[in-house]
DNA sequence: GATGAATGAGTGTTCATTCAT
DNA sequence: GATGAATGAACACTCATTCAT
């Protein structure tokens, strides 16, 4: 309901301003939602943030619910094109351990945005209301397809053992991942959270290694 | 403020009369809690879960943020309970694969407390004012604290290695039950998540005995 | 609905006795409308006062309102009671005299009545659901009227002058008296509010004397 | 926290409209107030009528306790304008007599406004939480100073007996207006109150010149 | 008669969304 | 397209009153 280009393969300046404008919009608000949350931050706070009046954000967006979505499926998006060199490595293993500096280091950058999906539900399979929730899950549900599909090819390689299930592997790094940037968060952002790429890939690896 | 009883060793029949209500208004938000998330279960909607009136909801507890601390806590306490026989364990290894294998058989049972643990907010560190979010944090940080115990332990007694922190092995760890519960989840429940316990465990093991 | 007597000339003891129950209760009400105001006075903190359930209350009083009606309604009765001997004095402005002094006398003691008597509406002529206000003003109707017969007495005895009606003249110094104890409650009762009584007299008097 | 000019000695021409709405908003609430009280008084039934909703009302004010209080501000400030001729009369018994005039007159108009003035608690010294009673009483406890320096000039120019306090002189007069008000609000505002001032005029003066 | 837990209508306030200018 | 005032449904919480024990 929002954008209705896509007739036209090259976007006219006046679409291009626009997008750009909508981003501006975007980023204020992520702003907002970090330092408040979801639920506590208002539309009159992001428009404020933003320097233009609700209204405009109506222009823009359908709702809070689709700022909030737009938000997390840009940072999905640019994690998955920072991932991309990463999924070029030769060897699954590599593949894998380079996914895993990539997120750590861009959780580093982008860490509020973790604390924001996890509020947002990211588990909720409950309120299937939620149109935010929707779209991060299948975000994150692609993200992990793409870990899934490293470690399966690690063990079909024989990088990996073989005795354990690759969905197991991939909850269990992903999982590990998270414990990790949850430990940071705690720990309020001290010290760099990808220092820790290397021990948590060297406590996976070594025991994915080992039959 | 709302039990002010614990001068007496015996409770009176009309406290445990007035307990067990409480457990059962308790019981009967949880499925609200879980069925629709924090915010979106109504008082209205628990009152009637339980049968009663809002009034005798608001009789027994102070505040929809009361309640569902309350929850968590009474979870929190059963799980540390049931940890006890685990904690006992000869080896620090052994106490380690115990908790693990505890936690997922009480997930396997109240998996819905997690979603809603982490909807709550588990990681806010945005919104202090959150009662529900203390609570359910220090509740969370007493479950990691004793994880980090046992692998201290079993770092000093060489069980396992010492060249990454029991930090973040913990991290790793929790995570990974984290991860594993989160799949679990996402897969509808199929299946019994403990019976993932023993492979996240000879992972982690077999990973974290290495050096 | 709630004294079902009358038809004994005689009161039973145990009439008697719940009569003396009653008024504990009324006074223990009076202690909490006193400290708390009308409305911010709770029934369960009345009942509390009054070392009684709640539903005690409600086996002798219809209602909040009725409990507040009728500690206004004793005090006006005392009060009447004690002024018999000021309207047996001789001459007309004799018992102006002692009206007012009597009237000051009772404030002093009882001078949070009068606050309590504003706070419920004095003056509502606007809510005619407020039962109390009904009775509290018939009864301050009374006080008037005494005050009026005295005034009309003195006037027609050519001991005040003629030439102001005689309802001026008791609005003038009901409300000289109201003046003073209004200000007496703002500077905390500090002195003596029957002090002012002389004063309050030799004002008015000369005043309506003169012609 | 209401209105944040005052910056600019202009104000714009946005601002003149948006203050003349806040009034008709609080010119609207003064009427159901003063038919309902401030208590019975309820938000929707304010906002219908004004003939906006009720998140309009919040707007414009933060409060019900702030409207009362701003319309209560608004009459002081009127009444208090209206006294600045009375106050330049050459003798301070003339300013007196002007005063009682002037207030009389303005009853005539508002006579509401003491009533409710009344019921939120002139005397109120118990409930110091109210917001509005706190407004109230200030202004209140102004226009009496008032009235006390014009007394305390008349005793000192020896237009007044010096035998009786000039606290007390102030308690009598304006306790005899507010009890030619309250008769004259019983009297259903039969006839002009401002007919009496002549007559309570006439009754202080040569009660209070004689000694 | 005493009790106090249960009741549920009632209310001030919030805030995402709309729409006239 | 931008604006921001208007909207009104929604909701947590209160408390006088009832009534089963």
């Amino acid at each position: 309901m929002s954008s209705k280009r896509a007739q036209s393969a090259r976007p006219t300046p006046r679409e291009t301003a626009r997008d750009a404008f909508r981003i501006s919009l975007r980023q204020a608000a992520e702003r907002v939602f970090v330092r408040s949350g979801f639920q506590a931050a208002k539309m009159t706070e992001i428009a404020a943030a933003a320097g233009v009046a609700v209204g405009t954000l109506y222009n823009y967006f359908d709702s809070k619910e689709e700022i909030f979505a737009e938000i997390f499926v840009a940072h999905s998006r640019e994690l998955h094109a920072r991932l991309q060199p990463a999924l070029s490595a030769e060897s699954p293993v590599a593949r894998l351990a380079s996914i895993v500096r990539t997120c750590l280091e861009y959780m580093d950058r982008h860490g509020a945005l973790f604390a924001m999906f996890v509020e947002r539900g990211g588990m909720a399979e409950y309120d299937l209301q939620r149109l935010g929730g929707e779209v991060c899950e299948a975000e994150y549900a692609r993200f992990l397809r793409v870990m899934g599909e490293a470690t399966q090819a690690a063990i079909a390689a024989g990088e990996l053992r073989s005795d354990v299930s690759a969905a197991t592997m991939v909850a269990s790094l992903s999982g590990a991942m998270n414990g990790a940037t949850y430990a940071w968060l705690k720990r309020r952002r001290r010290g760099r959270l990808s220092a820790v790429a290397d021990d948590l890939l060297k406590l996976f690896l070594s025991g994915a290694r080992s039959q």
